[in-house]
DNA sequence: GTCCGACCGTA
DNA sequence: TTACGGTCGGACG
């Protein structure tokens, strides 16, 4: 920058909130995306650089930069907690357009700055600073009084709403002040907007009098005792530090640290096919118009660029509070009936609606040949380093990392690829071994980019805000790369968009998406790698076929991403995803990294203790069976049982094979034979042994000395997370011995491990969405919810009731959840059919709201071949209209329980993607380790035990809210101790 | 070596 | 009667 030269700074914060509140509210056409402020501020920029390019005008940029908020927590907050603490959230239809607007900016081709805990204000006062050492003139896109202070003969301000500009007769005539007086004037006066103090009475009129007639407010405060109205002396006596302190806050600072130089601001000229395809998706047509006409471009080649729409807590916008508040979208709000249809996007014509687009996708997605050799292998870092600059160019890149392992915490990176556009693909290796003939595996491959080299490359594009990263499975990705120091943002996952919008029979894996929606069988993992014993590492595969499967998979990834993406608008899914899925990633992901300590000598002693226990019951076994055989083979033992030794056979598999079941095997022992009983038993301890004790100990990572489970978050078809890896949700709890597993899940040296769970939410969710006046007046009185049941149905007092009453209504009541059937409750209680039959006719006598609830969803879910819970996560049933009556009923029956254990599973997703920001801001050091579907496990630090769980139960219990206000309370039970077991 | 059914642990 | 994942045995190729 040099004399002469000429920097505009404008203030896309600030801009943001004025265009907002002073622009009539405007929504995209095709899905009602808010976009009032992100099209004044295109407006606004078209109309600066159009003069700019116009030299009749006196002023012309040479330098151009938007500069943004980054987050609400700056330096002042260390001086004074309060500064801008009375600040609401911003409104809701605000939030998307925060990142909007930033990548308006980028489409308009200008550089986008921002720093962590900085105002805009203090980065605009440092260029300021800068332009004006370096020769030039500034120009402040703002009409902000915070930033008065720093106009003088080189930096005016102008107000781009008003067309107004502000220099320092301006600022004078407005404020009675010079512009270097605009500080001490604001000292005085304080400001609400911001919770800075000043001295109470003084408004800008007094403020200015008494600068004018002392000079400085140092010298107004050092001679306070001269101002001859009393009651202004005696404030401005009393509240002098409250003064200083506000001058600290109001002091714009002009010598942050900047990550972009002056001369990096220099004006581009102006992309008109990026900017075109940008203002097409914001379906801003007259601007459109008109830049197509200004840089000669054809807008009717230019396909709209996707873009990234950020809802909740991750998008940046200045003052955005972690409160509820601020979270709830439109389409929440207006939603929250269960098994209401969300009402897709009708395309009403041939225009450009969601739907459209979608069905044009999709079309188009399947009449593409994928050609998996045509992918590029990236061996050098310049070449690397091109594809990242195209990728940051693009917005847009689809991601994928090969590993040594499908744990992402013991997984080393083998390679990763990238995908720019369909068909563009390429694969990057890092660590692929020469494994020419050499039985330790060989060297390392030639020609590889160093790992850390290629990583430190990749870094400032994945973390790139302005760049959306596209995988399937992030969430892999993401641990991964954590561990290598890079923390993936934004992105998509192609997995997770399926799952919102699919979820029902059928996985979301990569291979069946791509064959379902892009036609193409993808390269399988064991045609590159083999399969069992003959398995290779990835990194021993040669470069020709992992380059054709890793850059197959980045490129199957980006096109399902075109495919599956704009079907979220198009069919309501929007808020499932970006509200319950994506955001859980990094909860998830961070879960798993931590891991929870377990103890590998009470699992030894256990085994131990069960092995010997085993072995005595078998020789019993074999005595009684008069033979030694497998007892593991429920086959060998039906052929003893029913045949050789003629127990009277209970029910027979669909294999036609006699059942073995603990069911069977029950009622034998409960006729009064032993054996039986002794298989029960056996079957017990070594279920517990080779499931638990033996297996546990082999999931302790290496390096952490902990357990790390994998939740699949696309597995269920209900919303629930499953566990794998090993699974701790069905860690035993039901009999003592099985208990003893727990006691071995401990928190480490100076912790406790705090269980929070829901107590009967299945029931309370039950009572909220069909309606019924007594469970829900139950639930209100925290009274005995089965033994409720009981005396409204058998017409027994609650008091003294006998034990075998309430187990009959409690398995009544978690049978109308599972869609009872009278031949699974008399399965379940061990009663005649036609008692159950008639348990269930009373039931829906007392509460006949069951039976509405029950027979309405049957038809919403034959009519639409989906039910919904209710924040609207649909489970399809596509079956529920078959022909077979044992598969409709089947269908019938799950169509019922999903919206109840999905609406259950959405609540506590809700509750854990608040969770580490609620107990990051009662400053609590908490760790939220493990999700077992109604329960949340902790480890806390011993002194924050108390403080932990009330914030817990708070978020726990009000994690519906305010999408959905429930008629019933939740509540949470939660408890402390040093293991698992003791903390349940 | 791979797949499936039976069984059983959890919510 | 709902939703999962792990282990085992045994049949298949």
């Amino acid at each position: 920058m040099k004399n002469g030269d000429h920097l505009f700074l404008v203030d896309g914060s600030g801009y943001i909130f004025r265009a907002y509140h002073a622009l009539p509210p405007l929504t995209r056409k095709s899905d009602g995306l808010p976009v009032g402020a992100v099209s004044g501020f295109c407006n606004m920029l078209w109309k600066l650089l159009k003069d700019a390019r116009n030299t009749d005008v006196g002023v012309v940029p040479t330098h151009f930069a938007v500069i943004f908020d980054y987050s609400s927590k700056t330096f002042r907050n260390e001086i004074y907690p309060e500064y801008k603490a009375n600040r609401s959230a911003p409104p809701e239809d605000l939030i998307p357009q925060f990142g909007l607007i930033r990548q308006a900016t980028k489409a308009f081709n200008l550089p986008c700055i921002e720093k962590e805990g900085y105002e805009a204000d203090d980065l605009i006062a440092t260029y300021a600073r800068l332009a004006v050492e370096a020769g030039g003139d500034v120009t402040i896109i703002s009409s902000d009084k915070d930033l008065m202070q720093l106009v003088n003969h080189k930096v005016s301000m102008y107000d781009g709403m008003k067309d107004k500009q502000i220099s320092v007769p301006e600022v004078i005539e407005k404020w009675g002040v010079p512009p270097e007086k605009m500080i001490d004037l604001q000292s005085l006066t304080g400001d609400s907007t911001d919770n800075i103090p000043g001295i109470p009475g003084i408004g800008p009129k007094t403020a200015a009098q008494l600068l004018e007639e002392y000079g400085d407010l140092d010298a107004l405060l050092a001679r306070a005792s001269e101002i001859k109205q009393q009651k202004r002396r005696e404030n401005i006596i009393a509240f002098s530090d409250q003064a200083r302190l506000s001058r600290e806050l109001v002091t714009l600072k002009n010598d942050t640290p900047i990550d972009v130089a002056l001369d990096a601001l220099v004006l581009e000229p102006q992309d008109g096919p990026r900017l075109i395809g940008f203002l097409k998706a914001m379906e801003f047509t007259s601007l459109t118009r008109r830049v197509a006409e200004t840089t000669e471009t054809d807008a009717a080649l230019i396909e709209p660029v996707p873009v990234e729409t950020q809802w909740g807590a991750d998008a940046h916008g200045p003052d955005l509070q972690t409160g509820v508040s601020a979270e709830a979208t439109p389409e929440e709000v207006m939603g929250g009936a269960a098994a209401m249809p969300a009402t897709p996007v009708a395309p009403e014509g041939p225009e450009n609606t969601p739907a459209v687009l979608a069905r044009s996708r999709a079309e188009a997605a399947t009449a593409e040949k994928i050609d998996t050799t045509a992918y590029v292998c990236i061996r050098d870092l310049a070449t690397l380093q091109a594809w990242i600059d195209e990728a940051v160019e693009n917005g847009i890149v689809a991601f994928d990392t090969e590993t040594s392992s499908l744990f992402p915490m013991e997984a080393e990176l083998i390679g990763l690829s990238l995908a720019l556009a369909p068909g563009r693909a390429a694969y990057v290796p890092l660590a692929h071994k020469s494994g020419a003939g050499d039985l330790l595996g060989g060297g390392m491959l030639e020609n590889q980019i160093p790992l850390d080299q290629a990583l430190a490359a990749l870094k400032p594009m994945l973390e790139d805000r302005s760049v959306l990263k596209i995988a399937q499975n992030m969430k892999f990705d993401w641990l991964l790369m954590h561990r290598y120091g890079i923390d993936i943002t934004p992105f998509d996952d192609t997995m997770l968009i399926s799952y919102a919008l699919d979820a029902g029979p059928g996985g979301h894996g990569m291979d069946s998406l791509s064959e379902r929606w892009l036609g193409h069988k993808t390269i399988h993992y064991k045609d590159v790698a083999g399969s069992g014993k003959s398995a290779v590492s990835f990194d021993m595969v040669d470069l020709e076929r992992a380059t054709a499967y890793a850059g197959e998979d980045a490129d199957v990834t980006l096109r399902l991403w075109r495919v599956l993406k704009p079907r979220l608008v198009a069919e309501g899914a929007v808020s499932v995803y970006e509200r319950l899925e994506r955001p859980l990633v990094t909860v998830l992901a961070r879960m798993e990294a931590r891991g929870i300590s377990v103890d590998r000598q009470i699992l030894s002693r256990l085994s131990g203790e069960l092995a010997q226990s085993a072995a005595a019951i078998e020789d019993e076994i074999y005595q009684l069976a008069g033979e030694r055989f497998n007892i593991g083979s429920p086959k060998q033992l039906g052929d003893i049982l029913f045949g050789r030794m003629g127990f009277p056979g209970g029910s027979k598999t669909k294999t036609g094979q006699w059942s073995t079941s603990a069911q069977v095997l029950e009622d034998l022992a409960a006729a009064g034979h032993e054996l039986p009983r002794k298989i029960v038993d056996w079957r017990q301890l070594t279920k517990l042994k080779s499931t638990y004790t033996d297996a546990l100990p082999g999931y302790i990572n290496q390096e952490t000395g902990r357990v790390h489970t994998c939740y699949a978050m696309a597995a269920t078809s209900t919303g629930r997370l499953s566990s794998s890896d090993p699974n701790l949700q069905n860690i035993p709890i039901r009999t003592a011995e099985g208990r003893k597993i727990r006691t071995a899940f401990i928190a480490s040296p100076g912790n406790k491990l705090i269980s929070a769970d829901y107590s009967q939410i299945e029931l309370r969710v039950l009572a909220h969405v069909a309606d019924i006046p007594q469970l829900k007046q139950a639930f209100e009185d925290g009274v005995d919810i089965h033994a409720m049941t009981a005396s409204e149905m058998f017409n027994v007092p609650v008091k003294d009731m006998p034990s075998e009453v309430r187990r009959r209504a409690k398995a009544i009541n978690f049978g109308i959840i599972y869609g009872i059937s009278a031949f699974g409750l008399a399965n379940q209680l061990s009663i005649p059919r036609e008692e159950a039959g008639q348990y269930i006719r009373t039931y829906f006598e007392r509460f006949p709201g069951i039976r509405d609830y029950m027979d309405a969803t049957k038809a919403f879910a034959r009519e639409h071949g989906y039910v919904e819970t209710i924040f609207g996560r649909r489970a399809h049933y596509p079956e529920i209209r078959s022909s077979n009556p044992q598969m409709r009923a089947f269908n019938e029956r799950a169509a019922i329980n999903a919206p109840i254990q999905g609406s259950a599973a959405d609540i506590i997703r809700r509750a854990m993607i608040r969770m580490d920001g609620a107990l990051a801001e009662a400053e609590l050091s908490a760790r939220m380790l493990l999700q077992v579907h109604d329960e949340l496990v902790f480890e806390v630090s011993d002194d924050e035990v108390d403080k932990t769980i009330s914030v817990v139960r708070h978020v726990m219990e009000n994690a519906a809210m305010p999408a959905v206000s429930l008629s019933v309370p939740l509540q949470v039970d939660a408890r402390a101790a040093q293991n698992w077991d003791e903390a349940h």
